[in-house]
DNA sequence: TTATGTTTAAAACGTTTGTTTCAAGCTAAC
DNA sequence: GTTAGCTTGAAACAAACGTTTTAAACATAA
């Protein structure tokens, strides 16, 4: 018995590293299979097709994230504080509990911000639903906690700051590598991981915090 | 005669349109030839393969936009500007440049950023390095202009903070629709495209000019 | 041990993919 | 008008894909 893991897991696992290092489409059944160590037709009898699995990849990420943050925003949302405290309290919540992802493997991390760029920008609208539907609460409950500290802001307003700031959250943990093979030669990019997760903080306070109007319009 | 243009404007009107809403691996030859109603095998006669296909696509969105922004970039290297409103009058400028992709059609943006995000995300490593080479004057000196101004940032702190700019950027043109489904229940986005776009300067400025250490190590 | 339900193995299925082939059509120069 | 070179058309190619099938192997309970 060389394998201590169930098959299913030891299916997981493979299809996590290479649907974070090759996307969705680009990862074959065969691919994963074969680096698992199983059979082809084991993902079929065990997730019934690759859009289970593929869902099933997703939900051992978002089960422990969605636990984590659900706690993490009530108690700040218990707590009294400042708009700009609690702005920094929950993004350094945000970024910690995304740190717990990548505890044991460092490289989860990009993997689960890939899957997630996958799952909005590659054809996986199955993937979207599964997963709105699915963690509902946490998203509301985040959602309602961020409006709350920037008050300036019109629904519509905040929607689309909402949506920038997500998109540094997702885009930063997504693609370090394709940026750092670019700029490699001029900018050395070796900081470590929570340093990385870390910078992003003050950053996503200030983008939070900018000013709506500030400055004339364009056209 | 129905068709006034030309078997190869053709062939990259219908890929530019079906690569920005499925990605390139979902996209297949078959579809495109279809929809532009010229034969299969045009493809590979005009551009040689698929990937040559893409790179075309590719080049006709970055070609007119290279160019517009590197003179935009040497006439603010001309001025003698504070730091802050330098980088207004930068952000301004890119998202000027990135609105005259949409001038004829508003999708054509999304389509853009969707582009950029698959040639990041995707596999597609060969348009990363086409791009790359193709566009490295222009780039460098748009990271040069713009570390100019974040004096108070070391190269490996201006190597991050780029990295979040740029994501923030590419996944806000990118991905609207998907944010829009989701938050379309409570928040309504019914913006115009030159308003969302302008929205994002003053994040983007916000972004820029926050503090690299003003906040506590989490870890 | 026998019987039952679950898991794995190997092979094949039907599609779809990018690419190639080769003949037919077209355009322009001589 | 004929020839040469570029472009299109329809068909076929080999490879890869997700999925299904059928039988063997396994575990567990009676």
């Amino acid at each position: 018995m060389a394998s201590k893991q169930s098959t299913v897991e030891r299916i997981l696992d493979a299809a996590e590293i290479e649907f974070g290092a090759h996307g969705f489409v680009e990862t074959s059944l065969r691919t994963i299979t074969s680096k698992a160590g199983v059979n082809l037709a084991a993902v079929n009898y065990h997730f019934g097709s690759k859009k289970g699995l593929i869902q099933a990849v997703a939900d051992r990420f978002f089960e422990p994230l969605s636990a984590g943050m659900m706690t993490r925003l009530q108690e700040l949302n218990q707590q009294s504080l400042g708009h700009h405290e609690a702005l920094v309290k929950f993004y350094q919540g945000m970024m910690l509990e995304l740190l717990s992802i990548a505890r044991r493997n460092p490289s989860r991390l990009a993997l689960f911000a890939r899957l997630l760029n996958s799952a909005y920008s590659q054809g996986q609208g199955h993937l979207r639903k599964h997963l709105t539907h699915q963690y509902a609460p946490v998203f509301m409950l985040l959602m309602q906690t961020m409006a709350a500290h920037m008050p300036s802001m019109s629904h519509e307003q905040f929607f689309w700051r909402f949506h920038h700031l997500l998109g540094m959250m997702i885009f930063t943990l997504a693609s370090s590598e394709s940026l750092t093979d670019i700029c490699a030669a001029e900018y050395d990019a070796e900081r470590s991981l929570p340093e990385v997760v870390q910078q992003l903080v003050p950053v996503l306070v200030a983008a939070a915090e900018a000013p709506v109007e500030a400055i004339d319009r364009l056209v």
